[in-house]
DNA sequence: ATAGTCCTTCCAGCTGCTGGAAGGTCAAGG
DNA sequence: CCTTGACCTTCCAGCAGCTGGAAGGACTAT
């Protein structure tokens, strides 16, 4: 299989499958011309990562769970205790991202959005009694 | 006002402020031995900043809203534009940890995570049927 | 004079790709 | 045999938004 069938088959652009390569997370074989040549192995190892970004996996959350997938002695405590922790990053990130909507969509309710230059968004940006809030987001 | 104080003040850190400068968001005056100036609008003007990033606006977005901050005679409609189109850039990242949260506490849930390697993480992860899930995530 | 804390610039690196240039390879058609 | 076009290769640069560190100057207190 060459990268472009590889790419259509995981959805992955095939950039992004040479980019898997160079960090490691496949090693494809070659052919004799130099093309990649990819085993149904490679292609499965694809559509994991593939699907573990999609779940918001980091890459190196990622190389952790496939060596994980292919280690047949494996405890599954070892991936769900991964899976948690990536689990309570994105409740993080969402309760971020909540606060955030909050107030940007009372800003925004508030606001008149007329020809006219009063603005509660810009007043609520230049306030100085509240200290500058620490989303702690990534 | 050198730039520790203003650090301090405003919450971000010195590092960022001078990142700041060199992109043109802020023009601090310069001392005789070379130190950044900061008059109070600087200060303000970082202080402003600080909160519009913590709503998550990015850098461009930071730089517009600053334009018309300054602006005596924008439109509040050209500011609320913005910050709509930013709030459903918010939501859509909502919705896409959500659903990345539900699939993900499933398979949490359903892990026994014990010494033992059978771990429904992995299978979910590996299963062919499932097309690759574009979260069209960022 | 010295120590310690500030400040300066510059360069490199983080995540996870993505785009583009310059060029090799292959299959089909004339 | 030559060309066209679609594929493939490598390498280098860049995105956002900082962050760390090195190397060195400036200021304060003793």
């Amino acid at each position: 299989m060459n990268i472009g069938e590889v790419a259509a088959r995981t959805g992955l652009p095939a950039k992004t499958i040479r980019y898997y390569e160079e960090i490691g997370l496949v090693s494809p074989l070659r052919d004799v011309n130099g093309y990649r040549a990819f085993r149904e192995s490679d292609r499965h190892k694809l559509a994991f990562l593939a699907r573990a970004r999609a779940l918001g996996f980091s890459i190196e959350d990622c190389r952790a769970l496939l060596a994980l997938y292919e280690d047949d002695h494996r405890a599954s405590a070892d991936v769900k205790r991964l899976a948690e922790r990536h689990l309570e990053k994105i409740e993080e990130k969402i309760r971020t991202l909540e606060a955030m909507r909050e107030t940007l969509s009372e800003l925004v309710e508030a606001c008149a959005g007329d020809h006219r230059p009063d603005c509660p968004i810009l007043k609520g940006l230049s306030e100085e009694d509240q200290s500058a809030p620490s989303t702690g987001v990534a």
